[in-house]
DNA sequence: TATGAATGAGAGTTCATTCAT
DNA sequence: AATGAATGAACTCTCATTCAT
């Protein structure tokens, strides 16, 4: 068989696969995930009602798929950010800049984050845990350690310090209106951190 | 009819409603409102299964009942504390232990708090920030201005920075290990929202 | 609550019950397991769709206790015949003829019993098989080993016999026309076995 | 278009169609037809999903051209033997000692056999019966008449007695253990038939 | 007031079948 | 001829809700 053919099969079964995945975290997002309805992510992802079975094998595991794609799109939107800036406070507010950037921009995936972060469902909360620990590493080292070591923040248990910090993102950046604007300034999220981490002489 | 025969079936049904609303708070918060099952609620709580009906004309009236009752007794078990308090500082860390013994001793209003609060609900979200007003207001008044006011806090929007603390308290609160202990010490989210606060000359 | 209150509702759910399983064999029968449709038992028996699941937990739970209940109820059925009879051929001819009986009486019994017995389901096949030991057990003992103790039939094994017997029987009772009846008669049946077990001088 | 190329696809053709077959007899005998799965048999013959629809029009089609052809295998397989002898008992002898072989050596096509003959399914069944008329006529003409007329078998129907033995050959055959073993022996229920039909003065 | 049998809408999942490539 | 993505009917099972007792 022709390679080019190949590539073209490939290519339609990862734009169907994308776009159930995009249908399935608005769906998710919306609804929960007890009272998401699969058919209903087919037929909004334009495609007949048995369809998502053709690329998941159960509801649970296009679930758990979501939480890990989502998981790592939204490290890649923050992490080149923070990245970016040489000082540990700048680090910080490009983080929260970015984060809540990401939330006003991908709204179904912040809320996909969230309800199941929040959620009553254990195995899909540890399986979010799992994809934010890159996140949470990054905060905890780019961010927290970084600052330590720069002498701008005072001495603190990076990991706690770290979860503080992303507890404080969540929370806040979650708080939307219905506009989808987040209510809260990331700029004075980042100036109550900053001043709760920096070092007083 | 005769007054105390009256009392005595106002206590009884009393009695009924309250130990349906308990069983109720925990399948909630152990499942999810989407994957609780009513039948169970009413058996776990002694009866057979219909008798939920008595008492609640739907799952959803169950629900919202529970939302306001939880916000109450949560409002009287931290309100209590938080005044007893002369200094900002003092009532913050009030706030933040009593919080904290709240979801060690109630795990599953807690559970059902953040559920709810965080969940993809947006009717029962809107009633969850309802039921937690007064509390939002303990905040804002008890410890935010009063803080200003003491000249102990630095000046700042009172009703945002409210948001602020709520969202810390309520994110850091819910991070609990398998056994119901919550991860972070009150007093270490104390001192940093303490310092972050805090008027610097 | 008074005796004859639960005595009556006790009599209503068994008689639930007997309705949903009498729809359920003849559902079981003409379709076979894999086709036969839950919800259309239900309704066939008078009920709404959900019903058969107040009294079975699954459609193959249902199935089980339908094999076990036709065993029974056959095995009543023939054991009362044979042993009224004092002589090996008596019993012999009347195990046949009240078998062949209870296929024309009992048609959905019947086809339940052979379609189990014979299907491609092994966990089913094994209940059956169960379910039908006491009757095995019946035709070794009371016919072959009494007939043998008797004299009139020749040594042999009786459980290997038995199992000759019981293929026999359930073979040719199997064999009905559109009507319902059996194509062979039970005598000829009785002649053929017979013959094959005597004793020959 | 020439000749010898035509001949290669019809053999291609044959060569597929036969794989098919072949999973399909397995599939439909350890299953039923019902549970069967059509694209399991393809992908089991080595196929993709749809191949099946190339050669067969449904999976009713594919069902009806197995039993036709097991039928005839069956047949091919029994008669040869049959007629090899020249007395009466040593063709009832040869009849079973290779209807045991058969189902000894060809499990699925025996287990498929059974299945369809004494399921549910009526059209199938009513094929099947026609795919073994011939045997049946063989047992009926070459096997009991024969004997009839060699006077070894008493006068009978011997339409009646091939029924008999056909369903005393079907029934004891279809007992196998766990390893495919018949579990009575064709010798023992040989001698069986024979003292049953052997005219004694 | 409490009971629990009955209801029936609705959900996840399977799979025979079609058809463009 | 072979492929396998897409279709959609149909089925099992769950459970909120009703209501006669």
């Amino acid at each position: 068989m022709p390679r080019y053919k190949q590539d073209t099969r490939d290519n339609a079964m990862n734009e169907t696969r994308t776009r159930l995945m995009s249908a399935a975290v608005i769906e998710f997002a919306s609804k929960g995930y007890a009272e998401a309805n699969i058919n209903r992510i087919s037929e909004t992802a334009g495609f007949a009602k048995g369809t998502v079975y053709n690329y998941f094998p159960s509801k649970q595991a296009l679930m758990l798929a979501l939480i890990t794609k989502v998981g790592a799109f939204h490290l890649v939107f923050i992490g080149e950010q923070v990245r970016k800036d040489e000082s540990a406070a700048g680090r910080l507010e490009r983080f929260l800049a970015a984060g809540f950037e990401f939330v006003e921009n991908h709204p179904a995936e912040a809320r996909f984050l969230i309800t199941t972060l929040y959620g009553a469902d254990n195995e899909f909360k540890m399986a979010m845990y799992e994809a934010y620990l890159p996140m949470f590493r990054l905060v905890g080292e780019d961010i927290v350690t970084f600052g330590i070591r720069q002498g701008v923040f005072k001495e603190s248990d990076p990991i706690r310090t770290a979860a503080l910090l992303m507890t404080l993102y969540l929370g806040t950046s979650s708080n939307v209106d219905q506009g989808g604007k987040v209510w809260l300034k990331s700029s004075e999220v980042a100036q109550f951190a900053l001043q709760a981490l920096q070092k007083i002489e």
